[in-house]
DNA sequence: TCATTTGATTATTGTAACAATAATCAAATG
DNA sequence: CATTTGATTATTGTTACAATAATCAAATGA
């Protein structure tokens, strides 16, 4: 028995798919890409898509620190600023902070890194901030890390793919992930524990 | 007529061209490229072939974006150092930092305030920060700077008016800013010139 | 004998063809 | 008037294909 399929058809001009519509929004042709990088290729098509911006380095440099220490011991004021004229010379501020003491645990495994770009904007690091790295310390997922790719360096949030493959986010939306590839050489040279600014 | 074709062939048992023969060394796939980038992926593969680069993934910086990505490479710990042949890049790895030094000008005149609330998140001054307040220095417009309104202190970039009196401008739209009306006590009490900031 | 010619064989490589999917439109429906 | 439905067209990944290139060995000829 045939089923009665009620017409609703005719013609339908100027129907069908827009042009443009497809992820990049323009023409496309096809190119031969040998297999070992296929992936690499790939990642950086996906991050056109998105319109993205495709950034593996923002280390500008990197310094040691000095050997020797300076002590500077200066006035904190967490809450209300007292009247009066606070100073280093003052005895009787409450709090004093050394910066040196305040943001390196261990002079021996911390370096200075300035950063530029705005990839990691969201996290509070800008560009030409310069951040603190310690070494001796194990990074966890979610921790900003020093990394290097193929000898480039870059400051990401370090995350982990769920086939347990490394991951570095930009904390920027305008930047896509960077995803650590079979065969690239990969380190972690340590945890971002703090970030400097210098405005004027 | 026909021609004569002398007989030469017969079975060719392994003759045929030799897998791996092709530019690449390696097989290929087919990938179907946005238009406006095919220029840009022809001429990495060109370069792959021709291994001037032994690793396509140092190239993802590669303007996709329209956006020229320079990529740093720094030498750093494995950077070998020619015997009483100083160069600039050694001074540049050997340069070693002193917190204090960085940021502090004038021990003396010099206080730290911590920051609370998202008013100045554009400045690159977030919840909790630590910034650091020079009293010596002059303020001029545009600076960032700790000033206090009848008691209460806040930071704030300084602004003028067209009449003259004083402003101080959040840097965060959520914030509105804030005019400084007669007879209200105002007063400047120094210069941001740093922030420093703590993740770990 | 041995270098060269010739045809057989097989891989490469750019293009074309294709099919499944997605997007869009408008007539028909309720 | 919103929804359903089929028509229409672009996208997209894969397969097919044809021209070229590389390689081999038999046949040739100096």
């Amino acid at each position: 028995m045939k089923k009665i399929v009620p017409i609703r058809g005719g013609k339908r001009v100027g129907a069908g798919r827009k042009s443009g519509t497809g992820k990049f929004g323009e023409k496309t042709t096809l190119i031969r890409i040998p297999e070992s990088q296929t992936a690499v290729i790939s990642n950086i098509l996906e991050a056109y898509a998105k319109r993205k911006i495709q950034e593996i380095s923002n280390v500008v440099s990197i310094d040691l620190v000095n050997k020797a220490l300076t002590k500077t011991k200066i006035p904190l004021f967490e809450h209300k600023v007292p009247a009066g004229l606070p100073s280093a010379v003052d005895d009787h501020v409450e709090k004093r902070m050394d910066l040196n003491d305040y943001l390196i645990r261990e002079a021996d495994t911390t370096f200075f890194v300035r950063i530029k770009g705005a990839s990691m904007d969201n996290a509070g690091i800008h560009d030409d901030d310069v951040v603190i790295v310690d070494r001796s310390q194990e990074a966890s997922i979610g921790d900003i890390v020093l990394a290097s790719l193929d000898g480039e360096f870059t400051v990401k949030t370090l995350a982990k793919n769920k086939n347990g493959s490394p991951r570095l986010l930009p904390a920027n939306e305008a930047f896509s992930p960077i995803e650590v590839l079979e065969g690239v050489q990969f380190e972690i040279w340590g945890v971002v524990t703090g970030a400097v600014r210098k405005f004027k």
